[in-house]
DNA sequence: AGTGATGCTGACCAAATAGTCAAACAGGAT
DNA sequence: ATCCTGTTTGACTATTTGGTCAGCATCACT
């Protein structure tokens, strides 16, 4: 199923409109403008303003995945790990928009689901690694759960609801990016502090 | 100028029509359905959409503002304040949809610029506090303002991402909203490792 | 009772917009 | 040339929805 050349025309118009505007603020004539086609044209190859936002929503969620391998053992020290997940983590939030996900999650919950049944077969990667490195003695002796949460909101929040942040720091846009790159490195040491001993 | 009773019907219905349904999901008629009012006394009282939801987003911002006084200097030493910052800022997350904000934020971030220009007047309250123990050496010696980030973001992300993190932790809404509770002591205490020496 | 002000409403309008459809078009195979 | 298949489009429809308006109800005051 290659997709054509129009096709993915279509597919990056409606990232960048769905993602400037939400699902219902997105106007399927936009997107179509966007895409340097009809509307009709858009509607033949997605049949409905759903049909292609679902399309979209299911790529988010397959560039999030491979992360996940990063806790899988290996060679690399764990502080090492944090760094990598952090920056990786980092990284795919500010390239698609994480506050897009979350509005179209809370307006529609059920999408996550089939999407989580895959995943649901264990614990979560993270948990389960830091319990073997508790284990061992190498991490501080604590629940992992709220350094799960913590590590996710430290990763996710600062590019999800920027304007908030520029306006605590002070910053004008240009300033707070620049910022938020430095930032991933510090990220990851405030984490690592959280977990050792 | 006391709100009527009808008014006050009138905002609390907006609220809750507003945080379920964001901006443009939101119709005036369910608004007015909820207060019990038609939609034209809706209008009556509220021009337009825009003049209601302007109204609803001042209150929001405003519940924040208190909590700011919470750097100012005091007999408290600095862990209690950062365990009654994190308690009352994340209680305000709870009760109010953050998620909301930041997506009207991202629509329209002309909103939040007047309303920053009161407290611009100079750096932000807990950056300051931070430099005045960081200069009696009462706290670890490094840049304050990733410890901000990360502080906002850890009290912020989780009410308003709450369908990823559940999911990533295994868990349903229930068992979830009562991981969260217990999370607040958990947060600050995080937050007090990333700070002390 | 009369009068004016305020609160409130049903009926209506104009604009926006997702989705449809018949017809045109392009390109390859026969 | 003819046919067939997949692509593209302008024109159209049905519905939704924010907002308006003329008029009704209620109450205070004279």
């Amino acid at each position: 199923m290659e997709p054509t050349d129009t096709e993915k025309r279509i597919l990056q118009a409606a990232t960048l409109v769905f993602e400037r505007d939400g699902f219902l603020g997105a106007r399927m004539q936009v997107i179509a403008d966007e895409a340097c086609i009809s509307k009709a044209s858009l509607h033949y190859y997605f049949r409905t303003k759903e049909k292609l936002f679902d399309r979209i929503f299911d790529d988010y969620t397959a560039s999030i995945v491979p992360l996940l391998s990063t806790w899988e053992d290996g060679t690399d020290e764990w502080q090492e790990k944090v760094r990598h997940f952090v920056k990786g983590l980092m990284r795919v939030f500010s390239e698609s928009s994480l506050l897009f996900m979350a509005q179209e999650l809370h307006r529609d919950p059920k999408k996550l689901e089939p999407r989580m049944a895959k995943r649901r077969t264990g614990p979560n990667a993270f948990i389960l690694y830091y319990e073997r490195l508790r284990a061992k003695g190498l991490v501080r002796d604590t629940d992992p759960r709220p350094l799960l949460v913590a590590m996710q909101s430290i990763c996710a929040y600062p590019s999800m609801n920027p304007k908030m942040l520029a306006g605590s720091l002070r910053m004008n846009n240009k300033e707070y990016t620049a910022f938020i790159t430095s930032y991933a490195d510090d990220a990851a040491d405030l984490l690592i502090r959280m977990m050792q001993k």
